[in-house]
DNA sequence: TCTGACCTGCGA
DNA sequence: TCGCAGGTCAGA
């Protein structure tokens, strides 16, 4: 599910809510999800514990609750939701927080590809390239990424280990704001598609921000609303309509497993 | 570098 | 009933 964006939408929200509120109870239940601790360990370490501060690193959330750091992927289906009557699978929560102020957070996942860590230091996603709403990301470190990799461009975009954020439906939608095809091999990108991908970037990841995500199958921000990007998509899932821009159908194939849209014309190879 | 598996719900 | 879906990773 969340990309950048929608991870973004989330913990922004969880901040305004939670954060500075200690937690009073947790429930977990056991499930797949844990990675490095049980899911009654889970819930030990964090009760009692006070929300200091929450943070995102690509679709990384991490919350500091005092010297105690819980991690949380979402993967494709992950959601928090502020109270069950948001929840449309409330038979799929897996965790729930009750804070001191009687509020409560839960943590639902019906396909179970999330992934929950908990760490005792400040994590560091040494894996993990570069997030590109840090001032790390800079087109120099970018243009000598690009230059690394025979990888097409669309593959690169989404490789959590180069850039850390970026998910199927914003790599198609940056490519069509760059003009530049999916299939282009990223160290065959010029100086000057570079300088309009780098753009691209920040802009569309930032539109989607601004949106609060895309909500295109199960992504709900805290309070059960739907996102507002998926009205400003151009490509993703446009396949048979007409491109904006030259009114070309757009196009539907697909890279690494992954559809992918694209218009033939304004992205030439 | 690519494919399939993980899991569940939805729409054609 | 079948194929597909925002992701990731092991194994070929």
């Amino acid at each position: 599910m969340p990309e950048l964006p929608e991870v973004e939408t989330i913990a922004r929200q969880l901040s305004e809510y939670y954060v500075g509120k200690t937690i009073a109870e947790v429930d977990a239940k056991p499930a797949r999800i844990y990675q490095n601790i049980s899911a009654s360990e889970f819930a030990s370490a964090l009760k009692g514990k006070k929300l200091e501060k929450i943070n995102r690193y690509g679709k990384f959330m991490y919350w500091d609750a005092g010297k105690v750091y819980p991690v949380f992927h979402l993967g494709m289906s992950g959601i928090f939701v502020a109270d069950k009557s948001v929840s449309n699978y409330p038979g799929h929560i897996h965790i729930s927080f009750e804070f001191d102020n009687g509020r409560m957070l839960h943590f639902q996942d019906v396909r179970k590809f999330s992934k929950v860590f908990l760490y005792h230091k400040l994590p560091e996603f040494r894996q993990l390239g570069l997030d590109p709403t840090t001032q790390n990301f800079t087109l120099t470190a970018f243009r000598k990424l690009l230059n690394l990799r025979a990888i097409s461009i669309k593959s690169f975009l989404m490789d959590q280990t180069i850039i850390a954020g970026i998910g199927n439906i914003y790599a198609n939608e940056i490519l069509f704001e760059a003009k530049i095809n999916p299939f282009r091999p990223a160290n065959k990108i010029n100086k000057n598609d570079s300088q309009k991908l780098y753009a691209a970037i920040s802009k569309i990841l930032g539109l989607a921000i601004d949106h609060f995500g895309t909500s295109y199958t199960a992504y709900r921000t805290v309070e059960g609303d739907s996102g507002e990007n998926q009205n400003f998509l151009k490509v993703y899932q446009q396949n048979g309509l007409p491109c904006m821009v030259c009114g070309t159908l757009i196009d539907k194939s697909v890279i690494n497993s992954r559809s992918t849209f694209y218009c033939r014309k304004c992205q030439e190879k």
